[in-house]
DNA sequence: CTCTGAATAGAGCGATCGTTTTAGTGAGGG
DNA sequence: CCCTCACTAAAACGATCGCTCTATTCAGAG
């Protein structure tokens, strides 16, 4: 066998997940998309269907993080570095018909009253996201302390701006977020 | 009776869609909190869930249009106003204890491939908004294309804040944005 | 009073949910 | 050869889903 069928019930449901959250997703739909059964699913996951998400959604985390680096690393300076990074994510989402969105940010909102280990793993995923574009302004000579807000603001803005595309099938509020923070990048460069 | 049943099911669908999504929202449940039976609820709303969905999504909408008009009222300077507008959002955000975030974004996600009318009301919702932001700028003088931007960038940048203040069970996000946003509109003041 | 129609009330429909259970398959070690 | 055990397969469970249906209540028009 090519992949595992655990490895494809990972990748199915990641997919599912972000397109659909997690209340959408069923895991007899996961079951059938990774081309598994229910009895495989639950032979990978005893868990259930929460312990298949959080897998999926580590998943999607080092995907999305790996996707971040690369963006980050395309420029030499941070503020075109930043734009790079809204624009690589205008790209794929048009691509894919303005469905594939954030990886967490949907099963993050339905699962935020329910104290699942969800929502630690979504938590855990934007830290991380925050911490790589911190680390790159760090790179580029930045106080650690506005390298840390920035990074924040960098991937909140991202975040939201992504969403709004996703819900005007247009790519213009992330190109408008990759020209404002830019600009907000620059304005502390020295 | 002190208020219209078919209000009672508006009021309470829009808060139960804000806090679990549209997916994870049952009609039963929105009955139940409204203190409504089924029977009413399909009277009211003879086109089912759906059409109970879009509106209380139009009414949340327009909750949250007066709060924001409120808050950038408050403050005459640009800048301090959209800081007062992140800054409200923390509050209310901690104060429900991390639950009540956009009463649009869940719903939006989960329903972004299904071509329902529920994606053009989120849509028409953070249009408004932005209008609002938009609006403020060019009160106080801001060229119209750079009010316009600003204010895309402003509603998606708080968007994604409150996404990650929900996460993180912390409203630094919102405060982070707030103070960040402050210092982008102050770069463009003549 | 009767009649009417909006509004309420809840039983029940088929479908699907997450999960459990039982049976079957097939490669590797004794 | 048989036995083991990881894995696959599918039937079935109770619960809940959105929705339809019938019955009932009740205020106002004639």
């Amino acid at each position: 066998m090519q992949t595992s069928t655990r490895d494809r019930i990972v990748v199915a449901a990641a997919r599912l997940l972000q397109r659909q959250g997690y209340v959408g997703t069923g895991i007899k739909q996961i079951a059938q998309e990774a081309q598994a059964t229910l009895g495989s699913v639950y032979h990978f996951f005893p868990g259930g269907k929460e312990t298949v998400a959080v897998a999926a959604i580590r998943h999607s985390t080092e995907e999305f993080s790996a996707l971040l680096r690369k963006a980050l690393d395309s420029e030499e300076d941070p503020a075109e570095a930043v734009t790079a990074c809204a624009r690589q994510l205008a790209d794929e989402l048009r691509e894919s018909g303005w469905t594939d969105g954030c990886p967490v940010t949907a099963a993050a909102l339905e699962t935020l009253g329910t104290d699942s280990e969800i929502q630690q793993a979504c938590a855990d995923a934007l830290r991380g996201w925050e911490q790589l574009v911190a680390d790159k302004l760090l790179r580029c000579g930045f106080p650690a302390e506005s390298a840390r807000e920035l990074g924040t603001m960098v991937i909140c803005a991202l975040e939201g701006a992504e969403v709004t595309a996703q819900v005007n099938r247009s790519e213009e509020p992330l190109l408008v977020a990759g020209r404002q923070l830019a600009r907000l990048v620059g304005s502390y460069e020295v």
